[in-house]
DNA sequence: GAAGGACTATACAACGTTGCAGTACTTTAA
DNA sequence: TTAAAGTACTGCAACGTTGTATAGTCCTTC
C-alpha cells in the first residue's frame, strides 16, 4: 500500500492539510514545517494519488490524442511531437488509434472518454462537417481539415495552396501530362478534395487540360494503394510523364512499381509527395515533397487546447482556425540525381 | 455536470447502489427494476466516473507502454498491436516514449505514474540487467530484452538464432565478405551484442574468417546511420560483397548509399535487414529480412501483464520469458528481381 | 409448518485529495 | 489602544464510486 497524505502528514507530526498545502506549493507554510513535512515525503517515498486529486478537481491532466493510425510515419511524428509539447505543460496525452472507422471517431466526439481526458486533439478521417460537434463540454482541437463553420478550433497547412505548390513544382519543369493520385469520393475526405482542388487550379493556370483519367482514385494512403493506382496508370492508352501524390506513401508505392517496371524517375515520370516523412529522404531516387510545419502544427494544437483549459478569459470564444505554413522540397524524384552525399 | 449514480438513482427511484449493480452488471437485480434504472442512464447519457472507480478499486484500467520511440516503424507497428490486444481486455494503453534516454527509462521502473498505471510493458534501450528492477509493485512485461535473471517477466524472440539465420541466408548465397551494421558498444545494448553473436556465430561456421573492420558500430538505428555507416564501408581497401542490418531502417539507409554510388544490389553487394517493416515491401530493390511475430509478441505481452494483474493464483510467480517466432522473409535485395508485382 | 436458502434492495463507510471555513496568534495601521 | 490585516495551521465535507453488512421477501425442502 502507497503511503498517502495522511502517512507524511503523521510522520511530519502536522495535519493532512498542510502536508497538501506544502506538495501544492501554497505560500503561507513556515519554511521550518516545509521542510519537516518534505523529509516526511522524501522517506516515505510519497507520490500524490492521481485519481482522488482528478475525483476532488475534476482534471486528469490527461488529453487524449486521436489519429487515424499510429502506422503512418506522418502521424507517428506529430504524435511524438504533441507528446513533447504536452510534456512542457505536464500533460499527460493518450494516444488513440481510429483507424479512419466512424464509429470509433463518433465514440470519441460523443465522448466516450468523457471524465478522463480534460481535452482531445483530434484528426479526423472519417467524419466531417456538423458531425464533429463535441456532445459533451470537453475541449477538442481539429488537426488537417477545415470543418465548415465547426464549433471546435482547428490547426492546418492550407492544403489546396500546397497542392497547388507541388503541382506548379511539375509544370515548371515542363511536364504536360500530370497523374493525381489520391484521389477520394467519400464526401468526408476533405483534404482529399482539398488537393484535389490544388492540383486541378495549378493545372489549369499553367494552361492544360485536366483529364479525369490521369485522377487516380485510391482506397487508402499507403504505399499500396499507391503502387496500384501507378500500376493502372501506366496501363492506360496515355501514362502520365508526372505523378501527384496526395501522401509521401502513396508516391513511395509508385516510385516501386515505375521502378520496378523499368520506368525512369524523373526521367520518364517524375513524383512528388506529400507530407516530408523520413522515408522519403532515403529512398532511391530521393522524394521531392511538400512539407508542413509539422512541430508548429504540434505546437499549436497544444496551445489552443491550454487556452480552452485555462480559466482565463480567452476560455471560452469563438472557434478558431490556425493556418501554419508549408514549403515545397525539391529532390531527386522530379529534378534527378544530385551530387552523391 | 455531468450526472452521476446519484442523479440516475433519483431518476430510476431506486438507491445509488441498485444503480451500480446494474451499471456492473450484477447478477441479482430484478428485470423490471433493472430495465427501469437501463432506461434512466440512456436518458441522461450516464457515464461511470474512472477516476471515482479507481479511487475505490486500486485499478485504473490503464497500462503504459514505453518504447524508445513511435517514429520507427517497427515501433509503431507493436505500439499498434498492443493496443488492440488490450482493447480486447478493454484496456486503455498510454504510450510513452522514453527517446531511449535513461533518466527516462529509469522514471519508468522507478514507478512514476504509480498510481496511474496497472502495468507496463516495457521495451527498454538505455537500461538493462538489475536496473530494471521494478520497484513499486506495478507489474512489468519486458519486450525484446533478455534480462539476465531479471525480475520481471519477458517476450523476446531468439536474436542470436535470428541473426545467424540472416547471415547464414548471405553465405549461402556464396558471399564471402559479409559486413554488420549495428554494432554497439554500450553494455544495455543487449539486442545489438546478440545480433552480433548471431551474425559471428553465422560467419565462422560458415568457414569464413570474422574481420573488425566489417563490424560497423553506429549512434542509433535509424536510416542516417545506416547510410553512413554503408559509406565508410564501400570507402574501406575490401568493400563488402554482403551486408546485414541489425534493422531495417538501418538496410534501407545502407541501400541508399549504394544506389546513388551506382554500386548494384545485390548483384555487386547484397542486404538483409531485421523487422520486416513495411517499408522494406515497397523500397527498390524490396528488403531481404527477419521477420519477428510481431502480432504475437504484442499479444503474450498483454496476457502475461493480464496474468499479473488477476487476482488469480498465477499472479504471483517466479518471472517467465516467452520466446517468439520469427522467419526469414527473402526479397530482392539478396536474390534479384522477382517477376513484376 | 418451520428452518434454511436464494433473491432483491438498501445504508453506510471508505478510497485520497482539496476547497472552504475557522482558530489562534502576530503584525500593522489609525 | 484597538481594530484590521496578515500569517500559520487545522478540521470537515465533498468529489463518485463500490465492498460489506443488513434486512426483508419469497421459495424450497424436510
Amino acid at each position: 500500500m502507497p503511503p498517502g497524505l495522511k502517512d507524511v502528514a503523521a510522520r511530519a507530526g502536522v495535519s493532512i492539510k498542510t502536508v497538501s498545502n506544502v506538495v501544492n506549493g501554497y505560500v503561507h507554510v513556515a519554511p521550518a514545517t516545509r521542510a519537516r513535512v518534505q523529509a516526511a515525503i522524501d522517506a516515505l517515498g510519497y507520490v500524490p494519488n492521481l485519481a482522488a486529486r482528478q475525483l476532488r478537481s475534476g482534471r486528469s491532466g490527461v488529453i487524449a490524442l486521436a489519429v487515424p493510425e499510429l502506422q503512418s510515419p506522418y502521424f507517428a511524428e506529430i504524435a511524438g511531437l504533441i507528446v513533447q509539447a504536452a510534456e512542457r505543460r505536464s500533460w499527460t496525452v493518450l494516444i488513440d488509434q481510429t483507424d479512419g472507422q466512424a464509429e470509433r471517431e463518433r465514440n470519441l466526439v460523443a465522448g466516450l472518454r468523457r471524465h478522463a481526458i480534460d481535452g482531445l486533439i483530434f484528426s479526423p478521417l472519417a467524419l466531417a462537417g456538423e458531425e464533429l460537434t463535441q456532445r459533451d463540454g470537453t475541449p477538442m482541437v481539429l488537426l488537417g481539415e477545415r470543418v465548415w463553420h465547426g464549433p471546435a478550433d482547428h490547426v492546418a497547412i492550407d492544403n489546396t495552396a500546397a497542392a497547388s505548390d507541388a503541382t506548379r513544382h511539375l509544370t515548371s519543369l515542363g511536364r504536360r501530362r500530370i497523374a493525381a493520385i489520391g484521389v477520394q469520393d467519400r464526401a468526408s475526405a476533405v483534404t482529399a478534395h482539398q488537393r484535389l482542388a490544388g492540383y486541378r487550379a495549378a493545372v489549369a493556370s499553367a494552361g492544360l487540360r485536366t483529364d479525369p483519367a490521369l485522377e487516380m482514385p485510391v482506397e487508402g494512403f499507403h504505399r499500396a494503394d499507391g503502387a496500384a493506382a501507378m500500376a493502372r496508370l501506366l496501363d492506360a492508352a496515355e501514362p502520365p510523364d508526372a505523378v501527384f501524390c496526395f501522401n509521401d506513401l502513396l508516391a513511395l508505392g509508385a516510385l516501386r512499381t515505375l521502378l520496378s517496371r523499368g520506368v525512369r524517375v524523373p526521367e520518364d515520370v517524375a513524383v512528388i509527395g506529400f507530407d516530408d516523412i523520413e522515408d522519403g529522404r532515403f529512398s532511391t531516387p530521393t522524394l521531392s515533397t511538400v512539407a508542413p510545419d509539422a512541430p508548429r502544427i504540434a505546437q499549436l494544437a497544444v496551445d489552443l487546447l491550454a487556452e480552452r483549459l485555462g480559466d482565463g478569459p480567452a476560455a471560452a470564444g469563438a472557434p478558431r482556425e490556425l493556418r501554419v505554413d508549408h514549403r515545397l522540397i525539391v529532390r531527386e524524384s522530379t529534378t534527378g540525381a544530385t551530387p552523391r552525399p
